[in-house]
DNA sequence: GCCAGACATTAACATAGGTAAAGGTTGCTG
DNA sequence: CAGCAACCTTTACCTATGTTAATGTCTGGC
């Protein structure tokens, strides 16, 4: 359940110790809480910092002048937003939280000295931020061609896969803290349809969703539903599954 | 319609003459060329260089099992794919050629020394992955929240626009290659549907769509039509604008 | 222990957009 | 210059999904 990020970017590469506290540093140095449904920064602000959720959920999101919003991404525990933001004059977007969060800021400084002495590090946030790119391809993929059965089962897959990998996950159940208007938002359908296509997953025994807990009993037969191809997800370290060296 | 790639770059920054000219010769290190519809590099693959498009037109895309295409991203002129890629171990989706297309490969020993002894280039070519960042997400948007009329005028102004950035249009008109397939594939939506769109947006006097030419007479009312706002792309240092200085 | 607010569920009905199929251009190629 | 291939257009019909609105079920606060 600790650090996350660490036990997400081991999924790619092995870290050394001196790594691993430049990073526990790095994340203790500008820590701040926000409350469920609560702005991390909105759209139009200028970006000062690259954000790490390292507790809870949060989600990027933008919203059409007449209202309508859209769920982009979503941030779970271990996950950064946007290395070298701080480039971009003002935010095109806002992120905000899902539940109640908690978030790192990493200064320019900071991201500076972590890209100079330690290379295993820099390499390894490129890879998080390359797998982020895939991730919103993805979706991509997910809204263009999917219909709503098979866009909601991808979309559960893929945060249960990202949940097991930020360590996350016990067995086959989660956390699951989304709504079914934020299911909708993100899926790009109405909550009615929401709330049919979940009875259907249900009715199939695909997913038990109760209590904001969601238990997957068959990954597989729910990945065969969607379509679902976790390459985009690029957790395939040779060996990855070997190490046993967690912290 | 020389050098897109330095043209777009400088509405970010300016550039000196010695990191114009290492653009210049980087670009002209390894150059190869595509037949329209020929794949640039295919899913599986282990990328092995960052292409740059110079000319024509290219696509990312990603097929599903059963057949399925969703065109993911379009690579103008001077457009880059993915900085650091080869750091994954492999390609989760294709790159196609739209149209005959120049690509310049940019290999890893040739990006790092870019990025040392250039850091005003480097700024800019993260700051333009930033910006194909921030579409890949307004498409996100756009399939989830725009019907089809919406999105399509959307897509016409993004493409409009950049192009523009690249040099390539003249007054209210471009090139454009597309066709109702691909534009289906692009946007979610049938061949069918994808022509009725059409005929309303000529009907409504927003474009002129013939002999592969788009002529936009009224750039404000198709973004009206398509809640555009322009902020994603991110053009918008001060005073570009006052800059007479092309190459 | 009751009420308000947030969330989930269901039903009845409406519509944007998909499907299938046929015909119309245009432009190349032999 | 005939004929094919690629692309565009149109029609008729069908269905996945949206809309509206009513009802149900929790939860925390008083």
């Amino acid at each position: 359940m600790k650090r996350p990020l660490i036990r997400k970017l081991e999924k790619f590469t092995r870290l050394s110790r001196a790594d691993k506290e430049m990073l526990v540093r790095i994340a203790a140095q500008r820590i701040r809480r926000f409350a469920a449904r609560e702005d991390i920064i909105h759209e139009g602000e200028k970006p000062e910092f690259i954000n790490l959720v390292s507790e809870g959920w949060a989600c990027r999101y933008k919203t059409l002048e007449d209202g309508r919003r859209q769920i982009i991404a979503f941030f779970l525990p271990g996950d950064l937003c946007d290395l070298n933001v701080f480039i971009l004059k003002e935010m095109d977007h806002s992120i905000g939280a899902v539940t109640p969060v908690v978030v790192s800021e990493i200064s320019r400084a900071a991201f500076d000295e972590m890209m100079i002495g330690h290379p295993r590090i820099t390499q390894a946030l490129w890879w998080e931020s390359l797998v982020a790119a895939a991730i919103q391809r993805e979706w991509t993929v997910n809204l263009g061609q999917r219909d709503a059965l098979e866009r909601m089962a991808h979309l559960l897959c893929e945060l249960f896969i990202r949940l097991e990998a930020a360590g996350c996950t016990s067995d086959h159940s989660c956390e699951f803290p989304l709504t079914q208007t934020e299911l909708g938002e993100t899926l790009g359908m109405s909550t009615v349809h929401v709330n049919r296509t979940l009875q259907e997953l249900r009715a199939s025994n695909l997913i038990v969703l109760k209590d904001r807990t969601l238990t997957i009993p068959n990954l597989k037969a729910l990945q065969d539903i969607a379509l679902f191809n976790p390459n985009y997800l690029h957790l395939d370290r040779e060996g990855s599954h070997l190490d046993a060296n967690e912290e």
